[in-house]
RNA sequence: UGGGUUAUGGUGUAACGGCAGCACUACAGAUUUUGAUUCUGUCUGUCUAGGUUCGAAUCCUAGUAACCCAACCA
């Protein structure tokens, strides 16, 4: 007997729904094709598919596409392209825009039922009309309008008789309701514009409120889950079904994902690319799905990140933390361990043959010692910069004068002297090595506390790394004074030069690696036959930089 | 000054009138040829004030705070 895994507020929701005889349920995942999906989405796109799926119910992926001035293909390609990448297969694929002949259809029968009107008023009037959270609005003089007039004037609406702006047809609800959206809310607005799937068929267009929910009700979604910015649009969703005497499918909300040191909002991304802030929507420091994917996280990271921020409905701001703690509990299992010195300094190995070399075996994998590559060993290595000190402080393990270190899958060596230039800058570390402590076959009885890596200077490659931080210097970015360029980190992006070993010339775009000691790591699509690139997706947990500050 | 929504450790999320649990973070220790991983342990919480009850995070009353709503955006 297992512990039962507590619901949560949807999970509850729909088993009462089938209790009470629901047989199966629907959901669907409805981006607007306006811009590149985010980690928020991923979110919602989890919260759908996966009760869709723990409920033998399906998930439709439907474009809603009411607003051809801003809706793209080439959104919409990303966007099928980004939900595959995470694992997830919708059933079918809809489109707000097949519906358009339906939903005119139901406007029609709107006016014919007296329960909406077209109206002349300027978009200037309407607002002044509608009046403010606290004070009551006016009804329109064309409010009243007889069903044969608004029938006549809303089909010269879709004839084109009309320009931009010169009418809208809204439902007739109630201009004093305290629901801003009750107040006759517009349903069609003309707009003389080319639409990516319906191309000029058109001239005018539903506006959101009056397309999602029929949208929901024509494919029989069951459960329609938004997030908390539409709780105030319930009512109008309602209101349209119960009208329109269709399908009723609910509406039911959550609260959307915020980041720390993070940007959500598509205007703010589309911003951040747009001002040169970042180099695109896949610029790997930006929170858009396509992003993480090029950054080195995997789906299985997302996935364990959506299912441990759960799904609520009270306002949250998530520790970015948490979503590289699941890149890094994915990626330890699967990514191959590999020598790459960032920032080198040159070690010479004094007591050891200057024409000689040797091929040792790297340990790929430390839960599975048999899985090896070849490394190359000689006398003239490179060792991180940062692995050196010529006073070392307290508890230091690493290399000092006098002191001994672990060459990982090598020998111990011993630091005997340091060779610095004019500048006072270290270029060498001169050291012995001891024979008998070879990985594998140490009969030295030496014990070192510390181990680095390093690579054959005379094997070794260059190669491009981008070292990545997050974008912004600010934790909660909504909260904070000023505007949201105000807080970008200037370091978000290092590049550096690295000493990579040979052996990840095999390296293909997108495979990942553990750099030793310095963190995960991903091929870019960037790279070239001449030069590889890798971007760094995070570090590792590293408790000495934070035990030595 | 209207309406809606939400309040549980530093951050998330459970507990549905009956022992406030889990995860991340932080801290301490063990192991370690990655100061990683793994393992063990510790700290920290029910917005406030009343009330109902043998018993309240949960029910009631009154406050407080935060977020959303006045695009021909979604």
């Amino acid at each position: 007997m297992s512990e039962e895994k507590s619901l949560n507020f949807l999970e509850e929701i729909i088993e009462k729904d089938i209790s009470n005889g629901l047989k199966t349920i629907q959901t669907r995942f409805p981006p607007e094709p306006n811009g590149y999906l985010h980690i928020g989405h991923a979110k919602a796109i989890t919260v759908n598919f996966s009760l869709a799926d723990k409920y033998g119910g399906k998930t439709n992926l439907r474009f809603d596409d009411t607003n051809p001035v801003t809706e793209e293909t080439e959104y919409v390609e990303s966007i099928k392209n980004d939900i595959k990448w995470l694992g997830y297969n919708w059933d079918a694929e809809f489109y707000a825009s097949d519906y358009f002949d339906t939903l005119f259809e139901y406007a029609v029968k709107l006016i014919n039922k007296g329960l909406a009107y077209v109206d002349d008023s300027t978009s200037e009037e309407i607002a002044e009309l509608k009046g403010t959270p606290t004070t009551v609005g006016t009804d329109s003089p064309f409010r009243n309008r007889s069903v044969e007039e608004n029938l006549k004037l809303f089909s010269e609406m879709k004839e084109g008789k009309y320009k931009d702006g010169e009418k809208v047809l809204r439902a007739k609800i109630d201009m004093s309701s305290p629901n801003m959206l009750l107040r006759d809310p517009i349903i069609y607005r003309i707009k003389h514009a080319h639409h990516h799937r319906t191309g000029n068929k058109w001239c005018l267009y539903p506006m959101y409120d009056f397309a999602h929910g029929q949208s929901d009700s024509i494919e029989n979604i069951t459960h329609s889950i938004c997030t908390l910015e539409f709780v105030p649009h319930r009512p109008l969703y309602d209101w349209f079904i119960e009208k329109l005497e269709i399908f009723p499918s609910h509406q039911y909300e959550f609260a959307r994902l915020n980041l720390t040191y993070t940007v959500m909002s598509k205007r703010k991304l589309l911003q951040l690319v747009n001002e040169g802030f970042v180099s695109g929507w896949d610029d790997p420091r930006m929170p858009t799905i396509s992003a993480f994917r090029r950054r080195g996280y995997t789906p299985e990271s997302i996935h364990m990140f959506c299912e441990k921020i759960g799904v609520a409905r009270r306002e949250n701001l998530i520790d970015v933390g948490l979503l590289e703690f699941c890149a890094r509990e994915d990626l330890n299992k699967k990514a191959a361990r590999t020598m790459v010195v960032l920032d080198p300094l040159k070690l010479i190995i004094t007591n050891y043959d200057k024409n000689s070399s040797e091929i040792l075996k790297g340990e790929n994998d430390p839960a599975n010692p048999d899985d090896t590559r070849d490394v190359h060993f000689s006398s003239e290595l490179f060792i991180e910069r940062e692995d050196f000190m010529e006073i070392p402080e307290k508890k230091w393990f690493r290399l000092a004068p006098g002191k001994m270190v672990r060459l990982k899958n090598a020998y111990i060596v011993e630091c005997e002297n340091f060779i610095k230039d004019d500048a006072g800058n270290l270029t060498e570390i001169h050291c012995r090595y001891i024979p008998e402590s070879k990985s594998g076959s140490d009969v030295s009885g030496i014990n070192v506390k510390g181990t680095i890596h390093w690579v054959s200077a005379k094997h070794a490659v260059d190669a491009e790394v981008r070292l990545y931080d997050r974008l912004f210097t600010e934790e909660n970015i909504a909260a904070a004074e000023g505007h949201f360029s105000d807080y970008i980190n200037p370091s978000s992006l290092i590049e550096v030069n690295a000493k990579i070993e040979p052996a990840l010339l095999n390296a293909k775009v997108g495979e990942h690696f553990q750099f030793l000691r310095k963190g995960y790591f991903c091929v870019d699509k960037d790279s070239t036959s001449q030069k590889l690139v890798f971007n760094r997706t995070v570090t590792l947990k590293d408790t000495w930089v934070k035990k030595s500050k």
